[in-house]
DNA sequence: CAGTGGTCTAGACCACACA
DNA sequence: GTGTGGTCTAGACCACTGC
């Protein structure tokens, strides 16, 4: 009720999160407009404007020009989480990181990577396959597969000393990619791969990265079951 | 090296990242100062600063006082999900959702449950179990735990016609959260209310919540393990 | 201490969508 | 048309931190 003289911007998001969760604005409200609002609060709209625009960006508020801002009737809370090179994943752990190549392969894309990289006609693929380990335990298995015409370099590199994850995220920086997890049961060879039992769980992070249009690369990244990706909301 | 003439953020935000893509700025390196990008592109510093402050958000930048802006050198991909209403997420997909309550109990909290809500004593929890269902297929098993100190009025709600997942959602809008995604084999019971033979992989999502510093619920969503959870980065 | 980013301001113009 | 959010500007002051 009092017109808190909060002046910053996270003031005002707070202030205006405390209404929305003390249902002083309920799900669905219309929310007072941004010029109301500094006033209210004493500030100006651009102020207003950037908390408003932090609690759409975490889906929050829904805005819209004209129609003004809502809190989201249907809350779909939006979490962020980071994807890390699995080096750094696995000495942040205080392991050693070490790396094995399987194997090494030029070859012309299978029917279901043409398919996934959308392309007509087929064209030449890096196809490897290699082990990161956490001291000699096995963390994640790395099935790659890069496109040739994309990334010409890597038919010069042998990823006999860097693993494709590392080369990459080098080499083809800030691309923009797609990420999926699912779980799976390992395989006789998976298993063996990464010592655990036949049939057991394991956590497959699948993962598309395009420059532009044209997509550079496809992986499986699979862990043991017992690996978690956690995030806060 | 033309000075765009790039007035919009985006435009600013693009050329800054296309540069960084392009290695005009390797991994590591340095950027121009705010005041030295407004000159070039001939725009206000905050618009340069939103592009970058845009940068720094998705990880591709780092920023600090004094020290200026770099290149992030070991790129960590930030990639932001949402986490969706169960129901809207099965009705989205054009299955007719159906919900089937297990169990309701109220009790004291486990020594496990108590370790997690970092609870000194213990105090008296809701404990539900339910079923999400696709049309006749089972989507996910929800395993509710409420603290009835932090939601009173959980206390007084039957569950047989709303899941806690929802009706939580409503109650308590927008509250802290963490989630962890991981693999497990589906036990006998488990496998039986999924309809999954025994030992198939099971995606489980595991979420925590908080308002304040106060936990107000935790909860284990298994899925059936080809549910996948997918995002852009 | 000096230079960088962090933030706020007051004002302006624009794009959009609904009446 | 008209009111909303979306964005930009020019300037200002502040906070942090490396020199």
């Amino acid at each position: 009720m009092t017109a808190a003289t909060a002046t910053g911007f996270r003031q005002v998001r707070n202030e205006i999160l405390s209404r929305i969760r003390d249902r002083t604005w309920p799900l669905g409200a219309l929310l007072p407009s941004e010029s109301a609002l500094a006033e209210e609060f004493d500030c100006a709209r651009a102020t207003v404007n950037r908390a408003m625009r932090e609690l759409a960006d975490a889906g929050i508020v829904e805005r819209r020009r004209r129609a003004g801002t809502r809190v989201v009737k249907d809350p779909v809370r939006h979490a962020q989480f980071k994807i890390p090179i699995v080096r750094q994943e696995i000495e942040r752990t205080g392991a050693t990181y070490r790396y094995a190549l399987l194997s090494r392969e030029a070859l012309t894309a299978p029917d279901w990577l043409r398919s996934r990289f959308g392309w007509s006609r087929s064209s030449k693929v890096l196809h490897v396959t290699c082990l990161h380990l956490a001291g000699t335990r096995p963390y994640q298995f790395e099935d790659r597969w890069i496109s040739i015409a994309m990334v010409p370099k890597a038919a010069g590199e042998s990823f006999e000393h860097i693993s494709p994850n590392e080369w990459l995220v080098r080499e083809v920086p800030y691309s923009d990619g797609e990420i999926s997890f699912l779980a799976e049961q390992a395989t006789g060879d998976m298993a063996e791969l990464l010592q655990v039992a036949p049939g057991d769980a394991i956590f497959v992070a699948e993962r598309m990265t395009w420059l532009g249009d044209d997509p550079v690369t496809y992986a499986r990244m699979s862990h043991p079951g017992h690996y978690r990706v956690t995030t806060r909301f």
